[in-house]
DNA sequence: CAGGATCCTTCTAGATACTG
DNA sequence: CAGTATCTAGAAGGATCCTG
């Protein structure tokens, strides 16, 4: 079966662990992306999954990103078992960052998403084009 | 092929819709996921993929959410062409929130994600706790 | 019933300066 | 090089009251 195929026992399925138990502050899935929606998280992770990188190689690929939100971005995806980070005792020191296991695995599911975003980026801009007037 | 598997190919297309042409701050994929980003967008469309629902009974759906943010994230939704907003002019009103061809088109690819989350929360869990004690 | 308007708090993210 | 520390503006989100 075509993995892109949704049943609606899966959507079900997925519904109830967002909104069931009746304890959704603990809401497994929402503990879990809720750590995936920062500004940056995304896009760091897309470029490690390209390959590893270094801090200074990181500023420089993704410029308008302020190193302290690398730094902090960095370590909250380290935190979550996305990242590893590898310092080198060079000097002066060098510290390299690449996705580990679970990283890889959680990229594979969070590209589709990104992947659908390429593709229709334009479908959601004439949307909001569209409503804009019409509320104007 | 299975979906699931990434190729190096995929992968660098991402990477470069997502950092590609020095224009971050009107990079596509990052527009649109961006729109997502919300603290309930997820949820709330992973709600309406199961069935359409209205506004009274999103909110018993949802306990947690306000209404401030159940108004502001449908409209965020609806804007973005996820949602449809259908008003039965009734006695009291009555509004109708479903998805669309795109919000169902968008939630095939999110839903990736959702399932990864639910799949692999204990392990994000389990690095979290890792990681702060390894800092304690 | 389905919101709009307001006020207030918290969280996010950017700018700048400094350090091992 | 790879960060930390501090300060601040702005956005996100919550609480409460009001209405067609």
């Amino acid at each position: 079966m075509d993995s892109t195929v949704i049943n609606l026992k899966s959507k079900l399925e997925i519904y109830k662990a967002m909104t069931g138990g009746g304890n959704l502050a603990d809401c497994p899935v929402r503990d879990v992306i809720q750590g995936l929606n920062g500004k940056w998280s995304s896009l760091l992770t897309a470029a490690l999954a390209e390959q590893p990188y270094r801090f200074g190689e990181l500023r420089r690929l993704v410029p308008d990103i302020s190193q302290r939100m690398l730094t902090q971005t960095l370590h909250e995806l380290q935190r979550d078992g996305y990242v590893h980070r590898e310092v080198f005792p060079t000097k002066p020191p060098s510290v390299e960052y690449s996705l580990t296991d679970l990283g890889r695995s959680m990229f594979g599911a969070l590209q589709h998403l990104l992947q659908w975003a390429e593709l229709n980026h334009d479908a959601v801009r004439e949307a909001r084009k569209e409503f804009d007037t019409a509320q104007a």
